[in-house]
Order: structure tokens, then C-alpha cells, then sequence
RNA sequence: GGGCCGGUGGUCUAGCGGCUAUGACAUUACCCUUACAAGGUAAGAAUCGGCGGUUCGAAUCCGCCUCGGCCCACCA
């Protein structure tokens, strides 16, 4: 049944985003999901929350701009399309490469979208195309036309420079990465104690390494300037072991004492420190590395090994000839490795393109400060990245399946030139007619590199705003209302976003950001493929309904303040919550009034209640729905269904609704009240939460009320008011229930007796007919009941 | 190593200076009640991670410890 509501949606244009709208317009920069695999429940349950904020501002006169992108560009593409076809795109051609990116993005783009469209989610637009609002692809011509035009402008504002640097070097996929494409993990090695001679003496000194395959890169001996064992060696030589080479030896504070044998080996460009330490000593490296991470000539023997034959081999090389007295295991120590392939990072040299940011962290750290995070320990987290942020962003990388850098070489004098803005190109395989301006040649060879995703990426709020593509409704548009997203990526697509378009326009791109944390396993452990904890959303969608799923993503929590734990059990649970609404609104279906019925009401102190705290339940939900608090108007709505309308108003004024007791007359106008509020009452609860149960309201609203129920404006604001004091009314009849239980009777029973607090005298004659009360008296606050 | 978040009945959670500490799920008992047994009514179940301090008063504030989770950092 949802399916087909779901399909309604879909086909009814009404909900399509209409650029010519006079309304204000709420943009939603939503997060474009790589497809190289199925959506996972995570993408699931932040769509359908961003569907609940679609919606609600919908019914609050907003245009809702709400597109869906997919993000088809990058290593990831490139990584699944290796797997799934068993090819590796450093042995294949380029052409090939690409082909099978296609074929793979071919078979999983309708999947995704139809996964969605499962959930109940009704973005902006259902179709693929260059519109506004349409479904966007990263890899189309537009997208990728853009995101070159966005580099031929910064290139042309001077904040693109190509630098021969020591890079994060992934040597399994052969290309350069940024610092945040880095995570560290624990990884256990080895303590190699291998022998180095002092020069002119017959003395050595054991030194513990790591890395012994980088000893023919040695450039430098340390130690501890309080270290005892060593104060001899200031200013000695040492002699390297195997390659005989001689290094010089200095006390230096960055040597500990009490770690591995207190002295120690530096080398050129086996991690970080090292680096920095030549820089700082004016040591000059030694490349070894070669780019698919095998060594060089600098390395001998080891030439052309990878860096783990490497290191077997020179072991083997050592303890032979007895230079290496001691193999023990380290203690798991913090390795760089590549988010993508999950290879160990090498550092080496390679030429690559740069963004400038290092100069704009100042504006960086005030942007942040503008922008209205929901959660702040998010902004904190921007601003601790940005505060690390130490070397201009790599944004070349070389591989295949991504938007090509717009740039040719001129052959003889490499002398660059730009694509023009707004065409897309493939310098690699595309000529370049013209001629060079500053020798006049006319022979070119294209750029093989492409650009790092995240530089795609960043731009989508300018996309999906229509930037250089329509501008004026760019302009009117800016900034986008909000910027969904999740926390593991704020300092990539957030920062860069935030970065780039900046750079691009001088403006901070979004108001809001909504960072929502993670859906959890049962035991709160992080869900991920190699830990085969992960769960399919159609697994739960197909067994527990669309409905059930969403009502769990508003009932769980806030997802920007807490992880949710993906429980079945709570899923299930949550979604008997919407019994109540079906069960509800099925008896008040059963009554209707004539127009002339409608014009003969006379609301009574209860209804006057009840209409007064179902308007609190609406300006409540107002306020936190406004802040993206999907959580408690909820669960404050569903409370408000089942404890006071439910169990309370809905028994009380049933007599007066059916209105055929012969002992308790009603008059008409009174019946009619009880009838109208009733299904004045079910109609705001329904509205109020349209957003979240969008499928079983809309169902339920088009049966009694005939209408579209996301197509209605938000509940208006009533100023009734009543002198029932509502927890006095709830006490009072959990009283009688208690008593009638606790003697043993029916509840259609009479009572000889009750004594109700004297604000309820008002409903006294509703009173008698609910609880069956033979006499009633109004005395002070307290109950008091005489069963015979 | 630095930082952030959290530890409340079996499970999850609210409260964040003040009456006998919310609520949900689960458990148990009873109940067909002119929408609803996929329901209702009720019961049992927590010394609020530990220790110390501030206070007339602490789950709530402070300090230390401990256990989870996350983020960051150049250590052989």
C-alpha cells in the first residue's frame, strides 16, 4: 500500500520544485551518495530525515529545493569497479578503465534511486537532467563542465600554483592524497637492532629501526643529548651498515631515550618527522621510492622490490653477514594509511597541483563562526581541523575515472593553456587547436591528471543553485538554507565546501549545517563491511514498512546529537505508535456532519480543552521542527494521540458523539461540537505529524478530509482557551478506571457515588455518562468514589 | 600524547542544584471496554560508573579515578 502512495507522489507534478515560484525558497544541499554499492541504512535514515525537513517546510509556504545528486566521480568508483570486474586499471587502458566505471555506475544508479524512493522520500525532482531541482550526477558534462569552470577561475585568481612536493603517496592505487584522505591505525612492526661502525674505530653502536630497508636513504645519526650511552658519538661518523656510506652523528632532543635503543636512524622521507627533520637540519633527501611504490637505483641491491620484498631482502642481507643482532616486536604504533585502498602511505616527491588554503585559515575559522551549526561540538570539530591544517590542498590526482584538470602543455615550451569556461574537455584524449602565446607553437599534450572528488564535490551547492548555469537565480538564492551531512566528512566536504566557494563567490554558501551522527549496531559499534555488522534498509523496510522506519528515525532521537542503535525490536516497536493513529481516526471516520449540522455547534468545556492542548502540540512542534528537532514534537505528538485524546476526550465525549443513551440527552448542538472536534482535533495531529508519517496521513486525511495533506498549510495558531485544569480530568479518570478494577467490576458498571475536584464540575454531565456515576459531587481537588 | 562526548531499572532513555528520579521496550498479573488484544489497566524492577569535595540539600556543580565511543597529532 505505501508503495503505491509512494508511486502517487512520484507521479503528482505539484511537488516538483517550481523555479517560478513567488513563495521563498528553502534550499537543501543534500549529500550526493556514491553509488559504487547499494544505500546503506545510514543513507536511508538521514534522506528520510531530510524528507521530514522537506516537508514540513513545504506545508510552511516554502518552495522546497531538494534535489538529489549522486556522486560519480573518484577512487571509490574506480575501487568497486576493480573489484567487481577483477581488473586493475594501472595494467589496463584508460579507455578500458573508464568503460568499466560506466558499466559499474550503469547497473547501481537505478538501484539507489529506486531505494529511496522506497523510504518515502520526495525529492524535488524524479528526473535525471540539467533543470534545476533535477537528479544531478557528478559525472555528467554540466557538472563536470562546472567544476573545471570553477578551476580556470581560480587559476585566474592566483590560487592555483603546480609544486614539486613530498606527497602522501598511495602506492597501491599510484596516486597522491590529501592529509584528510588519511587515517591512522595501529599497525605492529618490528625493532631491527642492526650495526653501524664508528669511523676510525672499532667500536659499533646498535641501532633499532623500523624501516631497514631505508638505511641506504640514512642521512644522519641521533640521540638524546641527556643520553649517557652516547654523548661519546657527538660529531663522530658512523658508518651506515651494507652501503658503507658515512653519516654524521648529533645529539638531538627529538631522539628518546627509553624508546627502542635511544639512538636512531633518520632517513629521508620514511615518514613525516623525517622530513621535517632534513628540512630543518638542511639535509638533502634521497628519493627511493619509485610511484607503484617499488625502490629505486638509490637503493642497490634492492632496486625494484617493493617495499616489503625490501625490507625481507636487506634482513636477509644483514644477518648474514651478521650486521642485524636483534628482531623485536614494537608496540602497535600509529601508521599512515589510504582511506581508499588501505595501503601504508609512502612520501615522495611528485609534481601536483595545489589550492591555496593555508593563507585563508583566518577567514576559514570566521566563516565558521557564521555559519548555524545544529549540534556544536560540529563547528568544534571544523575548527580543530582547520586549526591542523598545515599545506595547501593537493587537488591533482592520477588516476582516471574523474573531471580531467582543463589544461594542455604547449610541447615545446610548456607553457600551460586553459580549456574555455563552460565546455567540458578531456585533455588526454582531446587536441588542442591553437597556438602557443608565448613561442607560437601549435603542437599541445593534454593534462593526464584528474582532480581530487572533494573538488568536485564542493561545488554542489553552487550546482544545485544553478551557478553560471542560471545565474540570476543564483544570485537571488544564495546561500543555500541548509547543509545536511555527516560528521566523518566535516573536514573534507564540509571544510572544502566551505573553502572553495568562498574563493569562488566571497560568500559562506549555507546558513545551516545539520551534522547528524551515525546508525550504530545493536552494540553501538560503528557499522562497516569488513566487520560484517552492516544492515540492509530494504531488509527493514520490506519486513518492518517504510512507515515503521521513519517513525523510528523521529521516535530513536536526534541523530545530530546521538548515534541511533539499529535495533529491529525498537524499529518494530516504533512503529506500533502508528496503530494508535490508524485505530483513532478509524473511529472518528465514523462520524460526519451535514452542512446544516455544521452551523449548529456549541463547543463544551471539554472540547474547549482539547482544542486548547492540540494548539500546544503545534506551536511546540513549530518551534522544534523549525530547529531541525524531529525528536520531541514527535514523540510529545504521539503521547498527546494516545494519553489525552485517545484515552481520555474520545471516551469521555463518546456518549455525547453517538448520543443514544435515553437516560443522557445531549442536545444537537452539543453532539455536533463533540463530532467536529473530534475530527478538528484527528485533522491538526494528522498535519502535525505529516512530515514524519508522511504515507499513513496522507492516506487517512485524503479518506476523512478529501485533501492532499502535503499540500496543506501548517496548523494555524487558535486562541481557545479553558477553565479545565487537564491533569485534575486525566487523575480523575485513571481514579475511577483503578477503582472499578480494584473492586472487581465492569467499567460499564454504576458507581453510587464520586466525589470529582471542583474544576471538573463544568463536564459534570459527561462525567456521569462515561463512568456511569449515579451522583456526583465537586468538592476541593480530591477523588473520592463509593462503588455501591 | 592532546581533545571531545557519554556511563541512570534486564535493555534504551529523560532530568543537568530541591517534593517518594521521567518515559519506552521487555517481564508479570488482571481485563473483550459499542476505534483499537498489534489493545487496556496495574505491579515488580535503579544505593543515577567509583571515590572525595562544595552545599541546608547533588544523578545534577568541582576534583581525581575507571570503563566505553569518537576526533586529532611528526615519533625511530
Amino acid at each position: 500500500m505505501e508503495i503505491n502512495i509512494f508511486e502517487e507522489w512520484k507521479n503528482d507534478e505539484e511537488y516538483n520544485f517550481n523555479e517560478k515560484t513567488d513563495k521563498k525558497i528553502f534550499s537543501i544541499d543534500t549529500p550526493p551518495p556514491y553509488i559504487n554499492s547499494p544505500i546503506h541504512i545510514g543513507h536511508a535514515a538521514t534522506y528520510t530525515i531530510m524528507d521530514f525537513i522537506a516537508r514540513f517546510r513545504r506545508m510552511n509556504g516554502f518552495e522546497v529545493l531538494f534535489p538529489l545528486g549522486l556522486d560519480q566521480n573518484g577512487l571509490p568508483i574506480e575501487i568497486s569497479a576493480e573489484k567487481k570486474y577483477n581488473v586493475n586499471f594501472t595494467k589496463i587502458t584508460r579507455e578500458e578503465a573508464i568503460k568499466y566505471c560506466r558499466k559499474l555506475l550503469n547497473e547501481t544508479t537505478a538501484e539507489s534511486i529506486d531505494s529511496f524512493f522506497k523510504c518515502g522520500i520526495r525529492f524535488s525532482s524524479w528526473e535525471k537532467g540539467e533543470k534545476i531541482s533535477n537528479i544531478y550526477e557528478t559525472d555528467s558534462n554540466s557538472y563536470r563542465a562546472l567544476t573545471q569552470a570553477t578551476f580556470i577561475d581560480l587559476w585566474n585568481k592566483g590560487l592555483i600554483y603546480e609544486a614539486n612536493k613530498v606527497v602522501n603517496w598511495d602506492p597501491k592505487l599510484q596516486t597522491t592524497v590529501a592529509d584528510s584522505e588519511i587515517i591512522y591505525e595501529d599497525r605492529k612492526g618490528f625493532f631491527y637492532d642492526i650495526v653501524f661502525k664508528v669511523k676510525d674505530s672499532n667500536e659499533e653502536v646498535i641501532i633499532g629501526t623500523t624501516r631497514p630497508e631505508l638505511v641506504c636513504t640514512c642521512g644522519m645519526v641521533i640521540f638524546n643529548p641527556k643520553d649517557e650511552r652516547y654523548k661519546h658519538l657527538e660529531g663522530k661518523k658512523l658508518i651506515t651498515p651494507f652501503f658503507n656510506k658515512e653519516v654524521p652523528c648529533k645529539a638531538h632532543p627529538s631522539a628518546e631515550m627509553n624508546k627502542g635503543t635511544g639512538i636512531m636512524m633518520m632517513c629521508s622521507y620514511g615518514d613525516l618527522t623525517d622530513i621535517r627533520f632534513f628540512m630543518e637540519q638542511g639535509l638533502i633527501g634521497k628519493i627511493t621510492i619509485n610511484k607503484d611504490g617499488t625502490l629505486n637505483e638509490n637503493a642497490g641491491v634492492l632496486q625494484g622490490l617493493i617495499i616489503i620484498e625490501a625490507r625481507k631482502k636487506i634482513v636477509e642481507e644483514l644477518q648474514s653477514k651478521g650486521l642485524l643482532k636483534k628482531i623485536t616486536p614494537t608496540q602497535a604504533h600509529r601508521t599512515p594509511i589510504s582511506e581508499r585502498s588501505n595501503a601504508a602511505i609512502e612520501f615522495i616527491e611528485m609534481p601536483e597541483l595545489y589550492l591555496k588554503q593555508v593563507k585563508f585559515k583566518q577567514k576559514m575559522r570566521e566563516i565558521t563562526e557564521k555559519v548555524n551549526f545544529t549540534n556544536p561540538v560540529a563547528k568544534q570539530i571544523l575548527l580543530d581541523w582547520i586549526d591542523t591544517v598545515s599545506i595547501d590542498w593537493p587537488i591533482t590526482r592520477r588516476r582516471f575515472y574523474a573531471t580531467e584538470v582543463p589544461v594542455w602543455y604547449c610541447d615545446k615550451c610548456n607553457e600551460p593553456v586553459l580549456a574555455k569556461k563552460g565546455e567540458y574537455v578531456q585533455p588526454w584524449k582531446q587536441k588542442y587547436n591553437g597556438a602557443c602565446k608565448k613561442c607560437n607553437n601549435k603542437t599541445f599534450h593534454g593534462d593526464p591528471r584528474v582532480f581530487d572528488t572533494w573538488f568536485d564535490s564542493s561545488i554542489s551547492p553552487l550546482y544545485i543553485l544553478g551557478y553560471e548555469r542560471y545565474q540570476k537565480f543564483f544570485e537571488k538564492n544564495t546561500p543555500c538554507s541548509l547543509r545536511p551531512q555527516g560528521k566523518e566528512i566535516i573536514r573534507t566536504w564540509l571544510y572544502y565546501t566551505l573553502l572553495k566557494d568562498y574563493l569562488l563567490t566571497e560568500k559562506i554558501i549555507f546558513k545551516d549545517a545539520w551534522i547528524h551522527q551515525h546508525i550504530v549496531d545493536e552494540k553501538g559499534y560503528k557499522m562497516s563491511k569488513s566487520k560484517g555488522n552492516s544492515i540492509d534498509p530494504h531488509m527493514i523496510l520490506e519486513k518492518y514498512s517504510a512507515s515503521s522506519f521513519r517513525i523510528w528515525c523521529a521516535v530513536e532521537g536526534n541523530l545530530d546529537k546521538n548515534d541511533f542503535k539499529c535495533s529491529f525490536n525498537r524499529i518494530q516497536n516504533a512503529g506500533k505508535n502508528l496503530e494508535k493513529i490508524w485505530n483513532v481516526s478509524k473511529f472518528v471516520s465514523m462520524f460526519e456532519l451535514t452542512k446544516e449540522q455544521e452551523k449548529n455547534i456549541e463547543l463544551m468545556e471539554v472540547d474547549k480543552w482539547i482544542l486548547s492542548e492540540s494548539n500546544k502540540i503545534v506551536q511546540e512542534a513549530k518551534k522544534g521542527f523549525n530547529n531541525y528537532d524531529f525528536h520531541n514534537p514527535t514523540v510529545n505528538a504521539i503521547n498527546f494521540i494516545r494519553d489525552e485524546f485517545a484515552s481520555n476526550y474520545v471516551e469521555i465525549v463518546k456518549r455525547r458523539a453517538y448520543n443514544n443513551d435515553p437516560k443522557i440527552k445531549f442536545s444537537d448542538a452539543q453532539r455536533n461540537a463533540a463530532v467536529k472536534t473530534l475530527r478538528d482535533v484527528l485533522k491538526i495531529i494528522l498535519e502535525v505529524l505529516a512530515p514524519v508519517n508522511a504515507a499513513m496521513n496522507y492516506y487517512l486525511y485524503k479518506e476523512l478530509f478529501k485533501k492532499d495533506i502535503h499540500k496543506q498549510k501548517w496548523p494555524e495558531k487558535n486562541n481557545i482557551t479553558t477553565k479545565l485544569v487537564g491533569t485534575e480530568l486525566l487523575e480523575f479518570n485513571s481514579a475511577i478506571w483503578k477503582a472499578k478494577k480494584e473492586n472487581n467490576i465492569s467499567l460499564k458498571d454504576s458507581l453510587k457515588k464520586v466525589i470529582a475536584p471542583k474544576s471538573l464540575e463544568p463536564i459534570s454531565m459527561e462525567l456521569k455518562a462515561m463512568h456511569n456515576i449515579l451522583e456526583i459531587d465537586f468538592i476541593g481537588k480530591k477523588t473520592k468514589i463509593e462503588v455501591n
